[in-house]
DNA sequence: CATAACGTGAACAGTTTTGACCGATTTCAA
DNA sequence: TTGAAATCGGTCAAAACTGTTCACGTTATG
């Protein structure tokens, strides 16, 4: 194995697993400690990784893990079951709106068969298909928040204001009979803008968010035309939801 | 086998492979290490690869010339050192603009210390400071250019008309004394709003961009305050650069 | 047929890379 | 805070690799 290759498979496979000890990577390719070393310091220079005591991190993970990594991971089939139930609701070459949140990431990587256009002001979604070809993206523009990779501020907003489309796909914080609301006060004036650009507006919201109320009212329940969520949502508040009329779709 | 049947199944081994060493490549045709070696040379020089220590490299489509790679090890050294020459020209505090481009993505990574407000269109610069805190990091809105990060159109030019910062850094395709050129006519307007934005303009090019003339001029010599640039620069045309009143720092 | 031109493989001296070692530094838990 | 363990960067000899040179056989050319 020369060294470009080498220095090559330490890259991609820590974009799999976002960080590896320094043993990790050299049995991994078959090289010393040292020289492991040595790579990851050209390879940090370079700019895609970052060293740490012990082992290197990705910068950019492609992966989900991105910032979300330290939230509940053991919810990750069922918002994969919601990714993917959402993702079947939106037809081909539609425009979507992909709200930032881990719920509605998972929809945005079933996505790329549809060949939609996407807005979004997420980062991890914007890396998710900042390589690839079939899916145009826009990206709202704004402040980082930083751990989130989320752009908010007045640049956000705006960006929402002058635009339309076809589908929202929000996510939130908690629902309950009396409307949505969520957790960062700087996000609900980009919602608000998210949802008055699309035609129809889809909530992604896992079990855990029902029954629950979060800090800022973000909208009543008029303003919202279908709910996706897993099977272990509440039948009851799940039944009243229909009877106001909203398509609610358990994933599972 | 004649030679040039023996280059063209290196050439189309490679294209499978990616990555092989001279011993590989050498048994698979058949020939001594040395005729390996010299049939490479002769076509790294067609192009199409590269070589290596100990093999060689296709280049692949992904990564051409202007595809934006984090793993591109390309006159890294030279990059690099243009990059903390830059950010020592930047004061603490200070509001910059990050232009989207290998050598200016270099600059981002050592601005971490002067607690910089950095605006970018570059998905890569965004990334960099997106988990960490003591960097604000403002991203313009935008279509993503696929393979190179960058946000391009509308939303980025009007998130550049909108702001003023005390320093943009900048990248191009190429430097004479007519202008700069750039190569993506779909970045010229986003540039020349960045260059408005800011009070001093700085242009990061390493030494391959002087004298050569991209496409699409980008802007006269009379806008740039300095340049930052590598050892290898031909030194007739600094010269004259700096008759003209521009600032040019060599690296090394 | 003689000879020059060329491609090939091997040998060689210089350079780069590698793996191991070591003292200094950082991390973690007590 | 302190001490042990892990990890770090720097150094060094060995190994691998590189470009160059040279001898040898093959192929054009007069």
């Amino acid at each position: 194995m020369t060294a470009e290759e080498r220095k090559h498979r330490l890259e991609s496979y820590l974009q799999e697993v976002e960080f590896a000890s320094l043993e990790d990577l050299s049995k991994r390719v078959g090289a010393s400690i040292s020289t492991v070393r040595r790579d990851l310091t050209v390879l940090e220079a370079a700019g895609g990784l970052r060293r740490t005591h012990g082992g290197a991190r990705i910068i950019s993970p492609k992966s989900d893990e991105f910032a979300f990594s330290a939230r509940d991971t053991h919810q990750l089939d069922q918002k994969e079951a919601i990714g993917r139930a959402c993702a079947q609701l939106i037809g081909s070459n539609q425009s979507v709106i992909i709200d930032a949140g881990t719920t509605v990431y998972h929809v945005a990587k079933y996505l790329e068969d549809k060949s939609p256009q996407i807005v979004t002001n997420s980062l991890p979604v914007a890396n998710l298909y900042s390589a690839a070809g079939r899916v145009e993206l826009v990206l709202s523009g704004g402040v980082i928040y930083p751990r989130l990779g989320v752009l908010v501020g007045p640049l956000a907003v705006e960006a929402f204001t002058k635009i339309h489309a076809d589908v929202a796909v929000m996510s939130a914080g908690g629902i309950t009979l009396e409307g949505v609301t969520n957790s960062h006060g700087l996000l609900i004036d980009i919602q608000l803008a998210m949802m008055r650009a699309a035609a129809k507006v889809i909530f992604c919201l896992d079990h855990t968010k029902f029954g629950r109320r979060s800090v800022s009212p973000l909208c009543d329940l008029s303003r919202i035309h279908t709910i996706v969520t897993d099977s272990r949502a509440p039948t009851e508040l799940v039944a009243q939801l229909r009877e106001r009329n909203i398509e609610v779709i358990v994933a599972g």
